[in-house]
DNA sequence: TTCCATGTTCCGCA
DNA sequence: TTGCGGAACATGGA
């Protein structure tokens, strides 16, 4: 679940209720989550440190954490259940969505910060990942990380370049992270939607018209998203992700929605106004 | 009870 | 080399 938006949420969420605050101590309670690190080494780097930048990039978010002697950048990602929440008693517990609803289970680690609150990390389905990174900039530059989809200078010019070197179908070329960072399966069939055009669509089929939409409609999707704190209720009713159910009938054109298997993934569409 | 969802990585085939 | 399909990972809900 945790796409771009989402993970942008839960950075403004960290900025909001533990930026400044120090790390007093860590709880591990779910080792397999900590990649290739142990939690006493996890621990030993972040405690005393304080909590001080977030940075993102399609769906790892990035915690700055500063020692008087060196800084380290805590990695999260969020898998497909991954969540974060914030509490100072019981009362106040709130996860990162405002989402009173969530239930505040599935506690993997805990940071408990100086002013008595602890930050948590929910993860489900255990395919989240928490990690540490000594160097941002030769993480980044190493990873096979595509541009950020909502980045300012990830513009119209780049996303074309981006995809016109590909021989693929437009949806997985969307949803591969090393070509554009941050779109996942559920907004990837929502930009296709808006724009009528069919996922299993070669990228070289496409006009030029179908890839300005899809451009526009994948920063429009992804901010409006954001803006809605990642409250897909909050999302216009005439999007897909209201009706990626079965018996679904399209918003626009009332035919039944569809779903198949592209790119190793279920795929709603219109059949009507996302022709072949 | 079995199947499915969901992101990522890896393996194998053409 | 490139494109693409499938398996594996973990877990709970349908």
């Amino acid at each position: 679940m945790p796409e771009l938006p989402e993970v942008e949420v839960f950075r403004k969420f960290i900025e909001r209720y533990a930026l400044g605050r120090r790390i007093q101590a860590v709880e591990v309670n779910q080792h397999k989550i900590l990649a290739g690190l142990t939690a006493q080494a996890l621990e030993k780097k972040l405690v005393g440190g304080q909590i001080a930048k977030t940075q993102r990039r399609g769906k790892q978010l990035f915690v700055k954490i500063v020692q008087p002697k060196q800084s380290v950048w805590l990695l999260f990602h969020f898998g497909m259940t991954g969540y974060l929440s914030w509490s100072k008693d019981e009362k106040t517990a709130v996860n990162a969505y405002g989402d009173p609803k969530r239930p505040l289970s599935h506690i993997r680690v805990q940071f408990h910060l100086d002013d008595g609150s602890e930050l948590s990390f929910h993860e489900q389905r255990m395919f989240g990942k928490l990690t540490l990174i000594d160097n941002l900039d030769s993480y980044l530059a190493n990873s096979k990380l595509g541009p950020d989809a909502l980045a300012p200078t990830f513009d119209e010019k780049a996303f074309l370049t981006a995809l016109q070197r590909l021989q693929w179908q437009i949806k997985p070329a969307l949803m591969d992270q090393s070509v554009i960072s941050g779109i996942g399966n559920v907004y990837a069939d929502e930009i296709l939607y808006q724009c009528g055009v069919h996922p299993e669509r070669s990228i070289a089929s496409l006009s030029a018209s179908d890839l300005k939409c899809l451009y526009l409609q994948m920063k429009t999707v992804l901010q409006n998203t954001v803006d809605c704190n990642a409250d897909r209720d909050c999302l216009p009713a005439s999007y897909l992700l209201h009706y990626r159910k079965a018996k679904a009938k399209c918003p626009k054109d009332k035919a039944p929605i569809k779903s198949k298997t592209v790119g190793g993934r279920t795929t709603y569409f219109c059949p009507v106004c996302q022709p072949l």
